[in-house]
DNA sequence: CGAATAGTGTCTATAAGACAGTATATC
DNA sequence: GATATACTGTCTTATAGACACTATTCG
């Protein structure tokens, strides 16, 4: 009992892992690091942290956020813990799961203010059936591809009845940029007037418009309060 | 960083919070016993277990619920992650949350089989704001209410485009009986007429019926599969 | 038969889905 | 004017909500 004979049971460390997501180039990507050390040398792994004796669960996930992108103030939320008794080799670790949204204009303008070869890989392309014949790279360290594809499927039942989406876009966007957002994360296609309708409460529109492409400007907005 | 200098880390304990919870009396109740050691001495706490180093966090939660209940194979599933540096005075420890279900008739058959003196406790009556002036049992030990709260939130959500209601029923049920379950759940009343529509398709009728009331006798339904 | 709860039919309101049309920028 | 994308109106279909009615048991 967790009472009287605490003794009795070992400590273990705990780790934070964190998948931050943003969409290049009209697809959703997570931040990975190649490891440099055994376990797993080669091979690529999501950024994580120990969680320090005197710090909480989220001031880890902040400081891991800083330490692998540069970036403060983003959002996050926990996702699942892991604690399978052998997911790291070498000794035991319990892993919370973090997932942090961040508009890639954001996270490429800190590109290099840190000092690891942190990189972007295309996540639908990699939880793919077949991803293995194709030659995209899959070797992922630890449990961490079991990670991704919960979180991908997170992502993907949060997206209907939430506004995670609103995330990964810049503070003023438009509506067709926030509906391909849309259509990433749920892998479908939408219609853009049952679109506008669904959206419209949430949103407030500003007085700027797009321009310099040849077609019709596009409005912005940004989130409602 | 994870991997270089985790020598600097301290390793801390885990704990798995155990939630379980039944219906009793057409009233939502969870489990909790009554401290009898320093720290929160004489208040209510969920029950819980250390995690053992050779132990995943499921098979800590199943020991947990077999400890405190007497029962095995009941459903559950994570909640959250608790890791507040000070949530236990003592030392520090990450409290992985499990919620479990479990239909009333199975727990009150095991009452006894154990030797804590666990007991059931009115969750909507405990939560609710007034619940202090009404001289009900409010005085919870460590962080332990606000993992209430999140797991009765958690149950709310669920409800509604989950099964997690038939836990809480024997496998075979009236309609009327899993209907309450849904209002208990929800808080609030629902059409039967309708309810039947959106439950019909998960259930697959017995020839079996309800007898011996002074009202019309109801069918007894099983899940589907 | 009265009381009490089980169960069904159906109308209405709201939201989701589909499609076709109009609008406005560049070149 | 051709092209490309932005934006809107409206019809259809599915689902949720509300209510009224019928059914069956016991005492």
């Amino acid at each position: 009992m967790k009472d009287y004979d605490s003794s009795i049971y070992e400590k273990m460390s705990v780790a934070v892992d964190l998948l931050v997501f943003t969409i290049e180039n009209n697809r959703l990507k997570c931040l990975v690091v190649e490891r440099e050390e055994e376990p797993f040398a080669g091979m690529v792994a999501l950024p994580g942290v120990f969680v320090g004796i005197d710090e909480t669960l989220e001031e880890a996930t902040i400081r891991g956020i800083k330490e692998e992108t540069g970036l403060e103030g983003i959002y996050f939320e926990q996702l699942y813990t892991f604690g399978a008794v052998k997911r790291d080799p070498r000794m035991r670790i319990i892993s919370v799961s973090y997932m942090a949204l961040v508009p890639f204009e954001k996270l490429k303008f800190k590109a290099g203010a840190r000092s690891t070869d942190a990189f972007l890989i295309d996540v639908d392309e990699l939880l793919a059936e077949d991803s293995d014949k194709k030659g995209i790279r899959n070797d992922f360290a630890f449990d961490h591809k079991d990670i991704l594809t919960y979180a991908r499927q997170r992502l993907k039942n949060k997206v209907i009845y939430s506004k995670v989406a609103f995330h990964l876009v810049p503070k003023e966007f438009t509506l067709p940029e926030l509906q391909k957002v849309y259509e990433i994360l749920l892998g479908r296609r939408l219609y853009k007037a049952n679109f506008r309708k669904k959206i419209g409460p949430y949103i407030e529109e500003t007085d700027k418009m797009t321009s310099g492409e040849a077609h019709r400007p596009s409005r912005l907005y940004r989130i409602q309060d």
